[in-house]
DNA sequence: TTCATTGTCAAAATTATACTGACAATAAGT
DNA sequence: ACTTATTGTCAGTATAATTTTGACAATGAA
């Protein structure tokens, strides 16, 4: 930083604090520097100006014309600094600011979106931006604060947390079932139509009592869209591997069935990632804990 | 300067010229330091408020919801520094700002007060404030940027530069040079009554042809007062020495006349006294100049 | 693929900043 | 007028901060 108004900067806080304090002693003392100092910045400052700001005698100072407007700038600008800093403090101690989240869309709209009401009402200060997506790649593009993913990312720019663990379900409708026949066995599965979430590849591994079960998913019916997926399921499509959010509800209205419960399949972990120290902003840390207590 | 703001400030200026410029490398070049101080500033930055500003990947960059808030904060800071760089730079370069001057009373009236009506007419951005007092030690107190003195102020704090040279005169009433008798020789002087100024003592040498004759003024009325001195002298209190601008009014207009002309007496010398640099301001300049072609 | 560019890092060199203990100048109290 | 305490500054030194350099892996473009 050769010769760049920055080297002013300290100097212009220095200054500011000797004309506040009306001497140089009490400001290198509430500055917590020696006098010395205190005196060796205000001269650098002077000399780096061309002009003197302060007229000093021993026991006496005083500003010249130009140290009295340079004063005025100084105090605004260590008032500002002032504030940026406490402004950064702030966020971290109260729910404001700004949260910017991704999350795939699906996800989101099951999930997020009805926390996001939650969360708006109760931290109303909380300005809130849902940035609902499948890719990965423009989260640091899109000036992202919290990303939430399937899988932890193996970036170590960021860091992530666990939000919450999904089970997930081999799931058919009735209609298609009857049509197709009623599995018995895992190795009846191979006669049967799969819709492939096309992210997940088709080899999938079942487990039930300790003992892994290899399965491969066969089917024309690829989507990366996990609504569509849904959708493909409903309509009688084939069978499908759906996680519990996604599941539960077509459980209940009986629109779907549950295939081979007893068999576990590898469950969806949901992970939060973001920028070191976003934790620390209140307005993140209160949306992880309310992503964590509210599973989808 | 353990951890006070101003540690973050020169972190602060470069952080907001990454943003501005869109990447470190443009950032480095434009501050004219290295890609990685850059980056350790920025880091140091973040490391300090505890909070990541900047989301990064090799090639892209973006602001976290708190480096957004941050970053406006920022960039006021820095246009203000700037501007207040800027503002001193126009003080040196303009006729502009704030001017106050400070001089003895007597003189200030004679000669800088119509100079000064002259000098805001043609400098009307400058804002003037004339001091008028004997006193020399509130110099520092007031705040005073110029100063007008006879005689080189020894303090070395201070610059000055000569404004002017005053001859000296010695002066009488002639209704009181008929009363008391005109005096032919320097011998005769002291049978007169001298009018003395209190700053100056009561040893006086005269020159003629390199030849100095030494005087004691005799007499009982003494003031520190110029104009008091003059109007004693107007009034034929006695003998007086009076400078220039006292005496040449007097003498065209034949309220006065000047005894031993062929005698020189020291001159008064007038100095301008001010702090380092303010020769630099223009405003200043201008006034020194101006009292410099214009001598009393 | 290859290539140039990016941000970061570690170690070393350099600079800026800090402290200490003096000093002369000043103001206040006696 | 004398002492006493306080002030701003200086010189010399120590320390901490900043910067450079040369390398690296990651990334996007050709």
């Amino acid at each position: 930083m050769k010769d760049s108004i920055a080297s002013e900067l300290r100097g212009m806080l220095v200054f500011a604090r000797v004309i506040d304090s009306g001497n140089f002693t009490r400001a290198a003392k509430t500055l917590g520097i020696s006098r010395a100092v205190t005196s060796y910045q205000v001269k650098q400052l002077e000399k780096r100006l061309g002009v003197q700001l302060i007229n000093r005698s021993t026991r006496a100072l005083s500003l010249t014309s130009a140290g009295k407007l340079y004063y005025d700038k100084c105090k605004v600008i260590a008032e500002q600094a002032e504030s940026a800093h406490q402004m950064i403090e702030n966020l971290k101690a109260d729910a404001v600011g700004r949260l910017s989240i991704s999350c795939p869309v699906h996800l989101g709209l099951q999930w997020v979106v009805p926390l996001a009401t939650a969360y708006r009402r109760r931290y109303p200060q909380v300005e809130l931006e849902l940035n609902l997506s499948e890719s990965i790649s423009n989260l640091v593009q899109d000036g992202i604060d919290l990303a939430i993913r399937s899988g932890p990312l193996a970036d170590s720019e960021l860091r992530s947390t666990k939000l919450a663990t999904v089970s997930r379900h081999i799931c058919a409708s009735p209609d298609y079932l009857n049509l197709r026949g009623w599995p018995q066995s895992l190795n009846e599965l191979d006669k049967h139509e799969w819709i492939v979430y096309h992210r997940l590849g088709n080899q999938l591994t079942l487990t039930r009592d300790d003992k892994d079960y290899s399965i491969k998913m066969t089917g024309t019916l690829r989507t990366n869209n996990a609504a569509a997926r849904l959708q493909f399921a409903l309509s009688g499509m084939g069978l499908a591997v759906l996680p519990h959010y996604d599941a539960a509800k077509a459980f209940n209205s009986g629109q779907l069935v549950e295939l081979f419960p007893d068999y576990h399949l590898p469950p969806l972990e949901l992970y939060a990632v973001f920028p070191d120290g976003i934790e620390k902003v209140k307005a993140s840390r209160l949306m992880i804990d309310m992503l964590k207590n509210s599973p989808p």
